[in-house]
DNA sequence: TGCACAAAAATCGTATGCAATCTTTTTTGA
DNA sequence: TCAAAAAAGATTGCATACGATTTTTGTGCA
């Protein structure tokens, strides 16, 4: 019960299907940390919350399942996402694969519509910057990643764009695990020069920041293992 | 009833779960062709074939669904994807962004036991390639795809791993699609090469060879709009 | 008090039922 | 004969029910 109020509050995407927003709903409490990893999601629990069964509770969890937001284990339940030093190694890898491709790929593509939504997120950002509190620094986290999503859609490869999509999501979990001082304050100027690189359609550039980028974030982690996930998950949180 | 005998076949996986049991079946019949693209695959129809409740059909479903092997439409049922020319270039697209950095970190990963494994694989291969006969082209497209599934796993990142599952899973389906010659025999030879160069850790060479091998295996598709998907789709086929 | 074990509660896995929606067939009218 | 409307049939969306498994609680015994 516990949960509830930590859940209810993202806008209700007016998606198909009730799952869908569900699902939708709770990747964005796990992404701004309303829910801390290894929170356990119960069926029955998600399902009273949203007010469905829990068919269509069930249907929510097995989806972030597959994104790697939430563990599911047999006949105990499922579980807020606790990566690994391991597994938050592999996430960055594959973003360091990824995301300079799609830097360029969207330099190739990038129209003046974009460049102003660049400007917008860009704005948003520094607002959050600037305030202070946990509620910013969530909205900072999110914009942050909104960021790499905006990135993504304008490369215009629906594939990638979904594959970004989990990994950013995952990300900002590996953050609220592992990272050493919240979020780097470098990386509302490094977003502002990548988008200057795309505006100047600076294929080279905008690649070459992007892979300084993923590797600043990531060296703001601290992937030694800290008192062990496991220890964490003994303590049931 | 009629898709009975396309299904039953690959050895079920001893998995945990009987869902998961079943999207392996299904997925291994869609990337071997049993089952063509457009074929509606009905809930009840996959329950009562597998002998379980249209409960866990359905999350088998959906789980292909994921990973856009099937496509849902409300109300109306599962079909296996029937994906556009646009989807076709992104599929490739991706795989050019993603597997070139796959064979590099296989590179600096791959073991003796990695390498015995990828010569058995292309034995394989070059004996599908030998025979005749729709089965063995069947098997020679699994086997095609296996290896860069192999190569995946040697490279030793789960995530991408999971990716590339994916991808090839869609290619094959978009070969199926648009393929001209059906598979390049080129393809094998290529993985000889890519192999050949993993043995001798050359980094450089394993990408470069690799991207050539993807642009190779995109030029032999024809992805001018052939009839038409919807058309297709409303022969009902 | 501390431990072992059994009963109770909670939770999951799955089957089944009913209403809603879509598809197909039949009927009706021009 | 053909087109439109209506009915029948099939299929999905969702809720609920029940057995199985896990976790917690409670009790007796050392």
């Amino acid at each position: 019960m516990n949960i509830a109020d930590q859940i209810y509050s993202a806008a209700d995407s007016a998606n198909q299907d009730r799952a869908q927003a569900i699902r939708d709903n709770l990747r964005d409490a796990i992404v701004d940390r309303r829910l801390a990893p290894g929170t356990k999601l119960s069926e029955g629990e998600v399902g009273t919350l949203f007010d469905v069964s829990r068919t269509v509770a069930r249907a929510a969890l097995q989806m972030l399942s597959f994104e790697g937001l939430v563990r599911t284990e047999r006949n105990r339940g499922a579980f807020v996402a606790n990566p690994s030093p391991e597994e938050a190694r592999q996430v960055f890898a594959s973003r360091r694969l990824i995301e300079p491709g799609i830097a360029i790929a969207a330099c190739g593509r990038v129209t003046a519509a974009d460049i102003a939504a660049f400007r917008a997120q860009l704005d948003e950002e520094g607002r959050f910057i600037a305030e202070r509190g946990p509620t910013a620094r969530r909205s900072e986290i999110k914009a942050s990643g909104d960021f790499h999503l905006l990135l993504a859609s304008v490369a215009g490869n629906a594939i990638l764009q979904r594959f970004m999509e989990e990994l950013v999501a995952r990300s900002s979990l590996v953050i609220a695990l592992y990272g050493r001082s919240g979020v780097s304050a470098c990386g509302h100027s490094e977003h502002t020069e990548i988008v200057g690189a795309l505006e100047s359609s600076d294929f080279e550039l905008a690649s070459r920041l992007m892979l300084h980028h993923i590797d600043h974030i990531e060296a703001d982690l601290d992937l030694r293992v800290r008192a062990g996930p496991a220890l964490r998950e003994a303590l049931n949180f």
